[in-house]
DNA sequence: TGAACTATTGAGCAACTGCTCATGTATTGA
DNA sequence: TCAATACATGAGCAGTTGCTCAATAGTTCA
């Protein structure tokens, strides 16, 4: 079977270009830390959220009118947006708003755009 | 309870807000489509492989060595991205080249990797 | 103070993911 | 023709995700 060969004695289709791409290759640690943001990315809800952030600073109950769901999905997403620094908060009473907290997500999100036009 | 607003008569925080907003938000296809693209990102396995076919073309053998994974792991992720018709292939013999076939996804990548370097 | 309101959080659950393992398919060459 | 090779695929499983529901925390104001 093939797997051996990645245990014991190495032949490879082209031994000398897997070497090559190797050594050109992005590290573990770039590539989870590539996945993680892309991730936050990969849900409908957050795009959403991410979206409407990027249009204006919105509070939660607003959010929630916009997407038409409840406060408390909106809430747990808006905390893993909060732990990875995509958006920012300001206390205003009663009222939490929100607003995008990285210049390089609305750009992603547009470039995504782009990419669904096609 | 504040659930009963989306169901029920309306109070949103700012109204006028949650009108304009929601008309400026892209629409649930569009979310849709955006997130899975991004889903397919947001995995450090695929990552890797779009980044290695992003400098050359490869057999599934040479990317499941180079990944140090076996060539079933890979294979299942190739497929979803062939699916996705990001990669192409071609076969020679009892060998299947795959490559880049989205000149979107590379850029998209760079933009990451612009991003972790901060 | 306490009732009303906005937002947050924890538990729990159904659905999904990414892998392994075993098996199947396509191609080559002896 | 048949063993070997390169890849693909289905089943299954542990871990993760995104929501709901209920409870809780902060804030305001009568």
């Amino acid at each position: 079977m093939a797997k051996e060969r990645d245990i014991c004695e190495v032949f490879y289709v082209d031994k000398e270009r897997v070497k090559k791409v190797k050594t050109k290759m992005i590290g573990d640690k770039t590539a989870a830390g590539l996945a993680e943001i892309f991730k936050v990315l990969g849900d409908p809800t957050r795009v959403k959220i991410l979206h409407v952030l990027s249009i204006e600073e919105l509070c939660v109950c607003d959010i929630s009118a916009i997407l038409e769901m409840t406060e408390s999905a909106i809430s747990h997403q808006l905390r893993l947006l909060r732990n990875l620094k995509l958006v920012k908060f300001r206390r205003e009473g009663r009222v939490v708003y929100y607003s995008l907290d990285d210049r390089h997500v609305a750009k992603l999100i547009k470039m995504g755009v782009e990419h669904e036009r096609e």
